[in-house]
DNA sequence: TCTTGACTTGGAGTGAACTCCATGCTGTAT
DNA sequence: ATACAGCATGGAGTTCACTCCAAGTCAAGA
């Protein structure tokens, strides 16, 4: 599968595709003779796994240390599931950060329709709306 | 309240809140005769906003078109509707990627743990780890 | 064979959101 | 009265995660 076919499947460009590749987001792809990149199924799940983490705005550092570990062998299993652990953590506490704003934004959002439907603003001035 | 006040009870910098009046995050603060901010009420509600919103990844952008609707007055209850109800669309979409993860990740962990406790690391090869 | 479009590299440039700094004023304690 | 911690400003610097570019190689079609 060459890099644009990737690029396309997973909404990227072959520019960040490479750059993930050269800070090791994902581990080196095998090349053709002529040194074309040519990703097999592993490579691909390795793009999977980029990509997921990316979009839910796991730092590009955490993905790369755990690539490191994994390509570092079995001796790492403990710091691996660690890792993995604590970037959980992190996205669970982000979602709490995530679920207030929401929240927040649809008391206000139900508080704009009916002033809309109505006419009617008696709030507006007693807390940032 | 002194900028520092402020600060430590929302975890910001006073560099980080002068940026955002700055930029516009919130509205321009009042001071005193000698030019020194004096964060009231509402001030301290736009703060609890910028920080409520921007731990959860709104764009600093949004949050600045937000005051500056509301500041133009009440022409503008629709536009700050539609805004506020753009960065909600937003977020729900972005909890959904976080998800993804979370459930990607405690998948992962839950097989670490198995192979921690058992000694056995019977896939490892067979999709992106 | 020549053109054309996709691939390669290394390195520079970009945008977002702070963060730091130099310089100067303020206001309270000794 | 003076020292000094805290606040002010404008502007430069930093970090992150790409994104773009120049210059070169490669593979397939006219």
């Amino acid at each position: 599968m060459t890099i644009r076919q990737v690029c396309s499947q997973y909404g990227l460009t072959p520019d960040t595709l490479r750059y993930y590749e050269k800070v090791g987001v994902i581990p080196e792809v095998h090349r053709t003779e002529s040194g074309i990149r040519d990703y097999d199924d592993v490579a691909i799940g390795w793009v999977e796994n980029a990509v997921c983490m990316r979009s839910a705005g796991v730092p590009v550092e955490s993905i790369i240390e755990y690539v490191r570990l994994y390509q570092a062998g079995d001796t790492t299993l403990q710091a691996r599931r660690d890792l993995l652990k604590d970037v959980h953590t992190g996205l669970l506490k982000q979602r709490q950060q995530m679920d207030a704003a929401i929240d927040r934004l649809s008391f206000k959002i139900r508080r704009y329709d009916v002033a809309l439907k109505t006419g009617v603003l008696s709030w507006e001035e007693e807390d940032g709306l």
